[in-house]
DNA sequence: CGCTAATCTCGTACCACGTACGAGAATAGT
DNA sequence: ACTATTCTCGTACGTGGTACGAGATTAGCG
């Protein structure tokens, strides 16, 4: 199905990967469906996280043979591709567009966090040296073209913003996730602020020690991200 | 060295990884030195990838045994820490304070460009979910919050603002190496520049069909990445 | 209606990886 | 010397990705 030659070192050709949905005429007749399986891989990872989608897993999890998954992707990386674009499917429909560019992106990244959240091993992947756009981010990326029409910008730069909020996004995130997890284990952040109290008080770090003795502000991530998205968006405004 | 109790599940004691470099009074003398080990551990992920870095490339590198790192380190998932550390040391001593804010933060966001260009397995990394603050880490952080004591930030806000300028540099500089890969393999270009044609000509996006169609700006990436991080710093400036 | 070529399924097997275990070697204090 | 401590590293186990190839199923063709 898409086992074919992978044009030489590296990547999957895209065309190959995302637009070749006329089935073959001749043949067995697939046993299971691309989307099932990406469909799995996302399961298994939201629940236990990313490193517990390995082939074996996945394979069970539908029911497959290890070996069958790849007749639906080259290899694993492929997959993590798959995964991240069917997510991005929960992006559509967006919200319509009001003509107000900067309240639509700030809605455009404010979908993306509630996606990121949902898929907490999302922001890390879009790190993936081997991305692809699939047709759920294509059609997510159409629409933050649109948003930004009413702007002076030109296509590279409504692409650069693009990327700049998404990887907005993913960062914030990440940052909450990350708090998040050490809230979840007393230890954990119980060690970390020990650390943290030993350095400030070592003396070389007194701007630290300084942002640490402050009270700790009673922020939401929600309020944390709205406001430091208004402050970015409000910049990019500057601009032609 | 290291190897001790890891109070439990999941993480490092911090205090135990990064401030103990008293040597014990009894036992054999290490052979070897974590910073060596380190060190050959980006070499490594510079020359051929972060999927080079195994622990037997590391020890081999080295010379020493397998077994013989984890003296130094207690898992892999640390000894990625302590390469992300080890090059943040490259990040001193930074320019010095001018006084403006604003320029500062950019000259901060330069260097860590620069770093992240050097060590191109560096952005991703950053997006580890196992992520601690060694010393030059946090020498860095010191830095960028003296940068930001002209402002009316409070701590927890500089903190934000710190990691959103050490994510902005990321992804910035995971597009331009992304973008470099592509422009070396003249195939996998020409399959990506065939596929977006593909996608643009199906009448579905219209918009993203007129952002290719625009002749492709002469810009460099570090135009770019100046232009953009103008605009965000500016933005910052809006707030308290 | 066989025959053939194409496609999918998946058991087996290989190799690379992280790392637990534990025996041996070196060192410092007694 | 003796002993406790610390480091070194060969061996081995379990898990992971995936190459290979034999068998099964299908569609078109004569």
């Amino acid at each position: 199905m898409v086992r074919g030659d992978g044009s030489g070192a590296g990547g999957v050709d895209p065309q190959q990967l995302w637009l070749n949905s006329d089935r073959p005429r001749k043949g067995r007749k697939p046993a299971f469906s691309r989307t099932a399986i990406t469909a799995a891989a996302v399961a298994l990872a939201d629940a236990e996280g990313i490193d517990a989608v390995t082939m074996r897993r996945v394979a069970s999890q539908v029911g497959a043979g290890v070996m069958s998954l790849y007749s639906y992707a080259p290899d694993k990386e492929t997959l993590l591709q798959l995964m991240v674009d069917h997510v991005s499917g929960e992006l559509s429909p967006p919200d319509p567009l009001t003509g107000d560019w900067r309240a639509d992106l700030k809605a455009i990244a404010h979908a993306q966090r509630a996606l990121m959240l949902r898929h907490p091993w999302l922001p890390a992947a879009l790190f993936n040296r081997r991305w692809s756009l699939g047709p759920n981010t294509l059609a997510f990326l159409e629409h933050a073209l649109a948003a930004l029409r009413p702007t002076a910008l030109d296509g590279g730069a409504k692409l650069e913003v693009f990327s700049l909020i998404t990887g907005f996004a993913a960062r914030l995130v990440a940052d909450e996730i990350a708090q998040a997890a050490l809230s979840a284990s007393p230890g954990q952040a119980a060690a970390e602020a020990r650390y943290l109290a030993a350095v400030a008080a070592d003396g070389h770090h007194p701007e630290l020690a300084e942002a640490l003795s402050a009270p700790v502000r009673p922020l939401t991530p929600d309020a944390t991200f709205a406001r430091l998205l208004d402050r970015m968006v409000d910049g990019l405004d500057a601009g032609s």
